[in-house]
DNA sequence: TATGCGTGGAG
DNA sequence: TCTCCAAGCAT
């Protein structure tokens, strides 16, 4: 197998975006909370929310000391709450586990609320420098193209992490530098859509290129359809009790002019059912 | 292993 | 318009 490390860490060294996260003496903690509202979440969404929340709480400590209500409100229009409810019991893991520091063994990161292979050791490698895999939706298609040749990765699993360590570099450093290059070339220019292969730093080694681009086995699943869905009632539901200048709302005045009343309800009960509202007395709230 | 889970921007 | 996509996780 040719040499990617090599030259993709070059171009890293060179092309590598300024974002916070990157910049030295950057938090433990602001990583694993960065890492959070990564999953799923674009980069430039994600920034000014990520500035703010460490403002409002610069230590786990801080976070697990004020109610997750705060959190899901924080939280905002970043979407998929779950994950501002998870963070928040991350907090209290890491404070409750580890004195308020967050751990840096990935065993440890693993067993804690809302993170898994991916997180766990994004925050190893990236806040304390440990020398692990880092494997996420980029590294698996740039992998996919430059390795294996194909346009699409095949489904996600373990060896995914076995592949990826096979061409690490030994060194924890150069282990680090390479798993953020990969990343950032699947970011920027081994894009899903329209990769940019005249820029790309490792071209020459590419059996995706070599093999002439071949579009072949997409098991992408596709994403159902949002406009109607239990999904887009839970958003509105959640987004008036976040909105909402008093603390609880009568439940009959929440998402009233939602078209369909059973969905609605099955909305309420499955944001009751994942503890990001609470019901008492007729009334709806977020989790105090 | 397959599915459900938000929201907004790009093409 | 509409489809695809975005540093995943829990179940």
């Amino acid at each position: 197998m040719p040499d990617l490390a090599t030259p993709l860490v070059a171009w890293y060294r060179a092309n590598a975006r300024d974002l916070p996260w990157r910049h030295p003496g950057f938090s433990a903690w602001g990583t694993l909370v960065s890492e959070f509202m990564l999953q799923q979440t674009p980069v430039n969404r994600v920034i000014p929310h990520l500035e703010a929340w460490l403002a409002r709480w610069p230590t786990p400590t801080a976070l697990a000391a004020d109610p997750p209500a705060e959190a899901v409100r924080q939280w905002a229009n970043l979407g998929y709450p779950r994950r501002a409810l998870w963070l928040h019991r991350a907090a209290v893991e890491i404070r409750d586990r580890h004195g308020g520091a967050v751990p840096r063994d990935v065993d440890d990161l693993l067993a804690l609320t809302g993170i898994g292979d991916y997180t766990a050791r994004a925050v190893a490698v990236f806040a304390y420098g440990e020398r692990h895999p880092v494997v996420d939706t980029n590294t698996r298609r740039v992998l996919a193209r430059a390795v294996d040749g194909r346009a699409h990765p095949s489904a996600p699993s373990r060896r995914d992490l076995v592949d990826m360590a096979a061409l690490l570099p030994e060194d924890a450093a150069d282990a680090a530098e390479f798993d953020a290059a990969a990343m950032e070339l699947g970011a920027t220019v081994c894009t899903a859509r329209a990769p940019s292969c005249e820029a790309c730093p490792i071209a020459r080694q590419c059996a995706w290129r070599a093999a002439g681009y071949p579009d072949t086995g997409d098991t992408r699943r596709r994403q159902a359809r949002y406009e109607g869905s239990d999904r887009q009632a839970r958003g509105v539901v959640l987004k008036q009790l976040r909105d909402a200048a008093a603390h609880a709302i009568a439940a009959d005045r929440v998402a009233a002019d939602w078209p369909d009343p059973q969905q609605r309800d099955r909305a309420i009960d499955s944001l009751v059912a994942d503890g990001l509202i609470e019901a008492a007395d007729g009334l709806l709230r977020l989790p105090g």
